[in-house]
DNA sequence: TTATGTTTCAAACATTCGTTTGATAGAGAG
DNA sequence: CTCTCTATCAAACGAATGTTTGAAACATAA
């Protein structure tokens, strides 16, 4: 085999640990002793630990950008012009997410719990490298979801659509844990794709909400 | 003066790179350096790395959960049994945050990137201490939402809690970043309280949404 | 077989980390 | 003053980190 799967191993072990403890708590030395590889494989095949965890996040981004993409492509050209609406849009783009081929054994929900410590974890290197590796799909993605809900104001959607972000994400990360919690207190199986689709209505109803007074006066608000 | 102020500038100092850059990537040393004291006065005055940052914690945590079990006793006393509606909770919840006296300098932009990450990067000791300290008021708080919104599925109303935290703690957590942001291109100053009333509407909104049909079948969701 | 390029390995390197130590200075009470 | 308790300080400790090294093992092709 050409590729060794010394590094497959690598990846694959690196991506639990860490989902499980985070970047900065998971040493070299702890991934490469339970990948049963040798220390000094990580740096002679990645270069650094920075680029251990960026090959981690390219084997499930790549593909992923590139679906995404070619979703946005098909929705517009059957739309043509014509206004999308805001559920179609998030349907497609969380369908897409749940299709995915998973290129480890590991499930979504391990993919989805890095997303979201990519986001808040994010140190200078990580946050540099989504956002030129990935930028343009996402905000191509923003540019949709502005388009299907144009009859907000910028800056109320602006902010919109970041609590929508950010149920996702939150939600997302810490799914393991609640998944637990749900099933041991109500009995229930939840999978990701149920999470999903519990958010997507959420979510749709939000953007959709009446406008809030802001007030202007700076006294008790009671 | 009694309480020497090397404790309160270790405890200023730490909050602010803590928010900046997370506990994990924040050493003594940085700390103490920035608040010109000495390495040891760390382990002196608080013992461990570990009791600092939950002290930094229950700096703003203690009396912000009397301040909110105040509140409920408040609105449980109002409203004699009868039904709380929603978002007369979720609004008494709020600007008890709002109108809290800072304990220290750093806005409350700061605390809420604490709490973001403290939920995010929270490796056992942290969400133990956490849970043990402040889990009676928070599951106080989660009840009264439980029954703000009774006509809710037991599953359905506990996925919706966490979409509702996500989207106000994330947004809360990267606040300074979306901020800027918003005013560069919308050239709209916005305060943490504008930002909190606009989230009201929005998960208001989102915990009364229709319920999604789950989808038993385990093919394409097109 | 010999030669060449790639991969693995044990060992060491250089930093950085949280923590501890022992000496020093200061304050307040008798 | 003397004794005692508290706080500060420079220095060191031991452990853990990411990375590098140089030799050994392996594979591939001439």
């Amino acid at each position: 085999m050409a590729q060794s799967d010394t590094v497959s191993r690598i990846l694959d072990t690196a991506e639990t640990l860490f989902a499980e403890k985070g970047f900065s708590e998971t040493s070299l030395r702890t991934i490469t002793g339970k990948a049963k590889v040798n220390l000094a494989a990580v740096n002679y095949h990645f270069g650094s630990k920075k680029a251990l965890i960026q090959a981690v996040f390219a084997r499930y981004l790549d593909p992923f950008s590139v679906r995404i993409d070619e979703e946005m492509d098909r929705l517009e050209a059957e739309y043509q012009g014509q206004p999308i609406p805001l559920d179609v849009v998030l349907s497609t783009f969380t369908s897409a997410i749940i299709t995915m081929p998973s290129p480890t054994k590991n499930g979504l929900s391990v993919f989805m719990r890095l997303l979201g410590l990519a986001y808040t974890q994010a140190q200078g290197h990580m946050r540099r490298y989504l956002q030129d590796q990935y930028g343009p799909v996402f905000f191509r993605f923003t540019d949709m979801v502005k388009n299907a809900s144009s009859d907000l104001p910028d800056v109320e959607r602006f902010w919109r659509l970041h609590f929508m972000l950010g149920a996702a994400i939150f939600s997302m990360s810490s799914l393991e844990a609640l998944k637990d919690i749900a099933e041991q207190d109500y009995g229930e199986h939840t999978r990701v794709r149920d999470v999903i689709q519990r958010l997507i209505p959420f979510v749709t109803a939000g953007m959709s909400a009446p406008l809030p007074e802001l007030a202007g006066a700076q006294d008790e608000v009671s």
